[in-house]
DNA sequence: TTGAAAGCGCTAACAC
DNA sequence: GTGTTAGCGCTTTCAA
């Protein structure tokens, strides 16, 4: 039998309102009553039900989390942060994996028109602009690592200055003729900061920015396993090259292997995120590192300031990237 | 603003009732009227209060999924799976990341006491079997992966039967004095099992048991690391490895490596799960694959199943696994 | 300090 | 086919 707030108020004898004010922590009940309720409640394993105070309340203490594939781990230590921050917080977190798809995620936003969230967190969102900004406009969002508009309270990391560095790091190990596999250029504008990242590089060292040493990738392995091969065909072939992420840097050393080039001398690689996996890669791969358990925090952070009406600017909030240099490049010189 | 169903009623000219019958798609309303009010509905985007709703119908059309730890890789296809199944079911989940507390555990459900969930989803659980059995008595529940008691229905693959065959065919390749690396062994039965099935296989391919061929891992890279080079330390060292998971074979092969042994003609490796890691590692990890996103799957199903009153078959749903040959092993003779 | 009662937004039983 | 109304279980205002 489950037990209601009625059932335990006829077994104390009190009325609803003390029993409630006696769960609640809330003044207005004598200590005494407290403890005899508590320990009755105690007794009984009764739970307040959450729906009902949910609805009386107005608030769920639940946010909506919305992830384009749960099954990227480049996702899983951003989740991991949110999760532990919510939970100290007393929120819970409703998943939502858009696989990708507009469709599925407008449906997520429309939960949020159902009052199932008190406010959302959104990761590489596949809507249009417009539509953000109108939920962003009715909600309490933060969005996660693509900057659509100003309009919007974005956690992220600054893709250009770190593409910057990444570029940076190469020419002082001594490589000269840099090549760049960018991920996908029509998603978002990360990858297309992280392209204008290592073109500035070039030119603020002098360097040619030559078009045949740009390649647009897609951030999967394979584009970068081929890319590279194109690129080591060249007449003048790259001794070094940036790749927008981990995975294709992957592809990009496999195909360096391929072809008995010896790395990191003959030629350099590095990547981008600094995912699990770029240590247990052989060579170890050189990478840039993203506070993704930090972005998590902070993502959370900001939206209960947003549920519990404090200012939140709107704009970027931007965290540190560090460059770890590993064994697919030389050292500096 | 945010409409309530009393508000469309009024600019509608109907009642809450002949609104609610014309969202639900129920009968009682005529198609005319329904198209009238589905269309100032869209117009002025009005969607009805989840919590109100489940209040009212005593369902929260929700499930709370219970992880031991959601950074974890190896559970990311099995959320995918579940995150499907449960979506075209047009269920909700909440994600409780316990970081294998038993504190954080029992809160989530106690969660469940407070009926924030129609049945929960169990990965991998820390608490005693007494509780287990006490939530399964009150709840919607499915566990998974570990099993605790034939009273609990179960998803789970066949530990026993699998590291049977993983040390058959390392028997099968020619390797005949074959070590076992365990995984944690009070944790749950599966490390047990799979202890279990090695030793079963030797005995009845006629090979002795010795005990300094059997090290007591953790699951976690260094003990596979070391533990190895325990082993091939000793006066008479083994020809193959079979690790209780890959990340141990991971640590395992790294040992090996730096003893200069060549892999898989001196020594051969086999690991368990085939995580994604197992063919990004350089050799490829000859693995055990589980079904892990089938399992998911299954998971859900039965909950539903639960959820809806039908029958559901306590004791264990086994999905099999498939050993995968790779290059830590030699070919079968 | 305590209790009575209204009401959060919805659905469904009942009446017409 | 349509409307009235009770009530899901809780919190909180108001009155005592």
């Amino acid at each position: 039998m489950r037990y209601t707030i009625k059932d335990i108020a006829k077994l104390t004898g009190y009325s609803t309102a003390t029993i409630s004010r006696a769960i609640s922590g809330k003044s207005g009940v004598s200590d005494e009553k407290r403890k005899e309720i508590l320990n009755i409640i105690e007794e009984l394993g009764y739970f307040p039900d959450q729906t009902a105070r949910k609805l009386r309340k107005r608030e769920t203490k639940t946010i909506l989390v919305i992830i384009p594939d749960i099954e990227n781990i480049y996702f899983n230590k951003f989740i991991k942060g949110l999760e532990q921050t919510a939970r100290k917080a007393n929120y819970n977190i409703i998943l939502g994996d858009t696989e990708k798809s507009r469709a599925i995620e407008q449906n997520y936003f429309n939960m949020l028109k159902g009052n199932v969230a008190d406010g959302a967190i959104v990761l590489g969102p596949s809507c249009d602009v417009s539509v953000l900004l109108e939920i962003n406009r009715l909600f309490n969002v933060i969005f996660v690592s693509d900057h659509y508009s100003d309009e919007l309270t974005t956690v992220c990391i600054d893709d250009f200055k770190s593409a910057y560095e990444a570029t940076t790091y190469l020419y002082k190990c001594g490589y000269r003729k840099i090549a760049k596999i960018t991920g996908t250029l029509d998603l978002g504008v990360n990858s297309v900061d992280r392209l204008k990242g290592y073109k500035m590089a070039l030119e603020s060292y002098g360097l040619e920015i030559k078009n045949e040493y740009i390649k647009k990738g897609d951030f999967k392995y394979e584009s970068g396993y081929k890319l590279t091969k194109e690129l080591l065909d060249l007449p003048d072939r790259p001794d070094a090259i940036f790749c927008s992420n981990d995975e294709m840097a992957m592809g990009s050393l496999d195909a360096i292997k391929e072809k008995g080039l010896s790395i990191p001398d003959e030629i350099g690689v590095i990547g981008f995120d600094d995912v699990e996996y770029s240590t247990i890669y052989s060579p170890k791969i050189s990478s840039i590192y993203q506070p993704r358990w930090e972005l998590g925090v902070l993502a959370f952070e900001l939206l209960l300031k947003k549920i519990n009406n404090q200012e939140v600017n709107k704009g970027k909030y931007i965290l540190d990237t560090k460059l770890v240099p590993r064994e697919t490049t030389r050292k500096p010189i």
